[in-house]
RNA sequence: GGGCUCGUAGCUCAGCUGGUCAGAGCACACGCUUGAUAAGCGUGGGGUCGCAAGUUCAAAUCUUGCCGGGCCCA
């Protein structure tokens, strides 16, 4: 037979190309979407709508972005689209942080390779090209952004540095100023000497370090109880250079103490015999075998509660350090490494100053900016707490002199090494100290801040919930909040102070002649002006000190709110809907913005709080360079397109820590090439479609009304995954569906229909109507995860200049479709299916049949699966030529499957001969009576019609 | 060291308040198709549910400890 009938077969007609070339076709979105402005046509498409504002933290503006920006960056924009086409208006003005320390230093880098002293530069200048770092990197990242394909308000985004924002964070300090919120106070910090300035809890981040550690002996002078007359309270710290600044020993209220008497001593160690030492129990002969004491016994126990009221001398009383110190009690000592009793230096450590400051102990300033200490210390005077050595490692200098000293009054039971983990300045490295320093604050209790925020964080929703505690605990115990730094790259702490009662100045007209001249001029007016200028009238500049540190970038950060949602030209809400963050930023930018909301506002910025985890490497370990497992998302985007990434975000669960690398990221390809080639098939399925064809519901058979009910169960998983910001789920459904219901079920059995009934037919149009439906089902659905393809599929269908899949809602699907009682009768109808095509691998496997259209089975069935088949083609369900239902026992040797129950299947070939059009196998094929040798009756028919119509 | 958290097939994940809970998709293998073709269909092999105790008639599911990973803090 030479009529070649391919030509009369409806097959798939698109240009939308299977390969997709991402990486090259993105660009060309990006573009079209630019030229037609599709923000705008949101936001005009959108006015009026309930707004829902998702307030973009703000990332640091310098170096590219990595992995983790991208996650963040995506999963918001995934938020966005998804909240828009479910009818809201989700405006999106991503933002920027762009002062602090790290661009200072990049600048000061700059400075040290010309050889330039930063101190001898002019601060305005300075913080000039500070300025100018900070915009290079918000044009770099925000190109950056765009290509994941996140929308948004890009052309006016916010920066923490416009002379605006810098003003509203003026606004927003003098109110802290005006309430008695702010005050200055006197604490020890995390100081670097290196840099010679205070950091910030997030500029810290911890080492290995070897330190000196002493065992001391503190004798009692005024017993408390009379079992530790004359004996020596022993203390162990690793940091001998905060020995001058002692003021009290610690011990725990609850710990066992014992009083042991020296009997023999090694000839070697310090302890004498005969002494009486104070230790805890559970650490009493560790302690006395390391300081080499062969021989002691206890002569007494002590109840750590017992102790308060002892006073101690200091070891160097005789050298000057010639007062008491007192034992206090504290919960935060323990017994499980030391001696069970904490030195406590109130300048040098943040239990130590809060136990100080509460007995009452004044705060002794010991160590200068530079780490030596001050003159007035007796027997150390400008020595070094902290130096580094020749072989670059850092070390105290003083730790030898205090060793000797303590030896020289026999006050040293023992010394030795440790290493541990220890505090650095994440900059230079060098390791911290605890200094006393005078700072500005934020009183958690003045105004009563902590509990407002208690009481905000219960009013908000945190996703997922475990996000409340996490915060809760952590504003539950944080100190006041330390807002100033010296720095130069930031806004100032715009407060004058009296010089004569050291009163801050509380004037409501000066605010805001400093405000209205940082507005102007950006906050470099605090420095250049002339303070008299924001005085006036009625104060005189030199009765007052102008203060110049600089406010910590959280309090910027922590303001994004007021002068993005609540003022600024973007006409946005506040609160804002959402804040989403990684869960670090319990301790950030939902910290910071909370208080400083709860102190200005008395409420928090947002409504609800998501957090998301960290990027991993495919292992589950962190990523670093010198592990070399580094993902870069430009590096993604480039090879694979950023619809791969974004895919990647949806297919995780970011609710936990999430892990990317090869092997992920191309099981991410292998699903994307999936949902593509379904989208690809509907349009090739599609071409030609007309209104005229679309069939009503009614007129339409079970499978179609099936595929319709599936679409209504969608419509609910995606709407109510998106409005719980759980995509995982949803989209994993969505792939299912294309995957299995789609591709393997719905699409084999109509192949046939579509491509070989006649073009009129009623059970073509009813595929087509569905298929229609289910194009506008997925594109909109799928757009907000894949936002380039789900365009490209959309344009392949409706091109045109005005045409975006995203200014289209997520459909709404009639309530008629959902079908239940149809669904529950296919899932039988699929069992047979199962059944059936189980049967015919094995008749595949001994080479009787190859297509499945090669076999006419016979299908025994039960009462219960009969019915399921009432009025239904087995054939066509299982795509075999013929099938023979039969009530009945399956008979010896029928194929079953278990779980299966009632339903056998016994293979037999299809008789007749293979239409040449639509390859059935049939008996009516060789009888051709109807003018079409080789043809079957149907293929006949579909053949008259397409050359009557031809015509 | 402390707080929070995670650890189910090669990968991404379902498995709610303990008893068809050992699953899905992908990947892999084999076969089919050659009219979705660098595609599509079918079948199949993979997990002692991180490890170890304990509670219970019964544990992936509860308790404790340990190991490993992560975030935050010290």
């Amino acid at each position: 037979m030479s009529v070649d009938y391919k030509t009369t077969v409806f097959l798939p007609k698109t240009d939308f190309p299977m390969k997709a070339g991402l990486p090259q076709k993105e660009p060309q979105l990006l573009a079209r979407w630019a030229a037609m402005d599709l923000y705008g046509r949101l936001r005009k498409a959108a006015k009026g709508r309930e707004k829902f504002v998702l307030h973009d933290g703000p990332p640091y503006a310098n170096g590219h972005l990595h992995i983790g920006h991208a996650l963040n960056k995506i999963l918001k924009d995934v938020i966005n689209r998804s909240q828009q086409m479910m009818g809201k208006d989700a405006d999106y003005v991503p933002g920027w942080d762009c002062h602090g320390l790290p661009i200072e230093w990049k600048i000061e880098e700059k400075y040290r390779a010309e050889g330039k002293d930063k101190d001898a530069v002019d601060p305005v200048e300075f913080r000039e090209e500070c300025r100018q770092f900070a915009q290079k990197w918000v044009d770099i990242q925000r190109e950056e952004f765009k290509r994941l394909g996140v929308e948004g308000n890009w052309a006016q985004p916010y920066t923490t540095m416009a002379y605006a924002a810098e003003a509203q964070i003026v606004r927003e300090l003098t109110k802290f100023v005006m309430n008695g919120g702010l005050y200055r106070g006197a604490k020890p910090v995390m100081w670097s000497v290196v840099e010679k300035t205070a950091l910030a809890d997030a500029e810290v981040e911890y080492h290995d370090h070897t330190s000196i550690t002493i065992w001391v002996k503190f004798p009692v002078v005024t017993a408390g109880l009379p079992e530790i007359e004359g004996a020596s309270v022993v203390i162990w710290t690793t940091t001998p250079w905060t020995m001058p600044g002692n003021r009290a020993v610690a011990f725990g209220p609850e710990i066992e103490y014992g009083v042991y008497e020296i009997e023999t001593v090694a000839e070697d160690s310090l302890a004498k015999s005969g002494e009486r030492l104070v230790l805890a129990k559970a650490l009493a002969e560790k302690v006395l075998n390391d300081a080499k004491v062969t021989g002691f016994r206890q002569v007494a126990e002590v109840a750590g509660a017992s102790l308060a009221g002892t006073i101690l001398h200091h070891p160097l009383r005789a050298r000057g350090f010639d007062f008491d110190v007192p034992m206090l009690g504290g919960d935060f000592v323990t017994d499980e490494d030391g001696t069970g009793f904490v030195h406590i230096a109130p300048g040098h450590g943040e239990d130590d100053w809060h136990l100080g400051t509460a007995h009452g102990i004044p705060v002794p300033d010991t160590v200068q900016p530079d780490g030596s200490y001050y003159p007035h210390v007796p027997v150390f005077a400008g020595m070094k707490v902290l130096d580094q050595g020749k072989n670059g490692k850092y070390y105290s200098p003083v730790a030898k002199p205090v060793i000797e000293a303590m030896k020289e009054q026999g006050a040293l039971l023992h010394h030795g090494k440790i290493e541990h983990s220890y505090p650095h300045s994440w900059r230079s490295k060098a390791p911290l100290i605890f200094r006393n320093t005078p700072q500005w604050f934020i009183s958690m209790e003045k105004n009563d801040l902590r509990a407002k925020a208690l009481t905000a964080i219960d009013e908000t929703r945190f996703v997922p919930a475990q996000g409340r505690n996490r915060i809760r605990s952590m504003v539950e115990a944080r100190p006041d909040w330390c807002v100033s730094r010296q720095r130069a790259w930031g806004v100032p702490i715009t407060v004058f102070v009296n010089k004569r009662t050291g009163e801050v100045l509380r004037d409501e007209a000066v605010n805001e002649r400093i405000i209205a001249a940082v507005a102007e001029k950006g906050a470099d007016a605090w420095f250049a002006a002339d303070p008299q200028t924001f005085l006036g009238e009625a104060y005189k500049a030199e009765d007052y000190e102008q203060v110049f540190d600089i406010l910590d970038v959280w309090f910027d950060s922590g303001s994004t709110h007021s002068f993005v949602l609540e003022n600024g030209p973007w006409d946005l809400k506040w609160p804002a809907s959402l804040y989403l963050e990684g869960s670090d930023q319990h301790r950030g930018w939902f910290h910071s913005s909370l208080l400083e909301s709860c102190g200005t506002r008395g409420r928090a910025p947002y409504e609800a709080v998501l957090t998301h985890g960290f990027v991993l490497d495919e292992q589950g370990r962190k990523m670093s360079k010198s592990l070399g497992n580094v993902v870069a998302p430009q590096e993604v985007v480039d090879e694979s397109g950023a619809d791969i990434l974004r895919l990647w975000v949806v297919g995780s669960d970011y609710s936990d820590d999430l892990r990317i690398g090869k092997e992920i990221l191309k099981s991410h390809v292998d699903v994307y090439r999936r949902l593509r080639n379904t989208l690809r098939y509907l349009l090739g399925s599609l071409d030609g479609f007309t209104e005229d064809e679309r069939l009503p519901v009614e007129q339409m058979p079970e499978l179609e009304r099936w595929v319709l009910h599936r679409l209504s169960e969608l419509d609910e998983v995606v709407r109510k995954g998106c409005n719980d910001f759980q995509f995982h789920a949803l989209f994993t459904e969505l792939h299912n569906f294309c995957a299995v219901d789609l591709s393997a079920f719905y699409f084999d059995i109509r192949k046939d229909s579509l491509y070989c009934d006649a073009a009129g037919s009623l059970r073509r149009r009813a595929t087509r109507t569905v298929m229609d439906q289910l194009f506008h089902c997925l594109t909109r659905w799928l757009a907000p995860f894949i936002c380039f393809t789900a365009e490209e599929a959309w344009l392949a269908r409706f091109p045109g200049e005005d045409e975006s899949v995203h200014l289209q809602l997520f459909p709404d699907i009639p309530a008629s479709w959902r079908d239940d009682i149809l669904a529950a009768r296919w899932e039988v109808v699929r069992d047979v299916r199962r059944v059936v095509t189980g049967a015919l691998e094995i008749e595949r496997k001994e080479k009787r049949i190859g297509s499945s259209l090669q076999a006419r089975p016979a299908v025994y069935v039960g009462a219960q699966h009969l019915q399921a088949l009432q009025g239904l083609d087995l054939a066509e369900i299982a795509i075999t030529s013929g099938i023979e239902v039969i009530e009945g026992a399956a008979p010896e040797g029928a194929f079953t499957i278990d779980g299966i129950d009632g339903v056998g299947v016994l293979p037999h070939g299809a008789e007749g001969e293979k239409c040449e059009r639509c390859w059935k196998v049939l008996p009516e094929v060789k009888e051709h009576d109807h003018g079409h040798p080789g043809l079957c009756n149907r293929c006949a028919d579909a053949v008259d019609t397409l050359m009557a119509s031809a015509q």
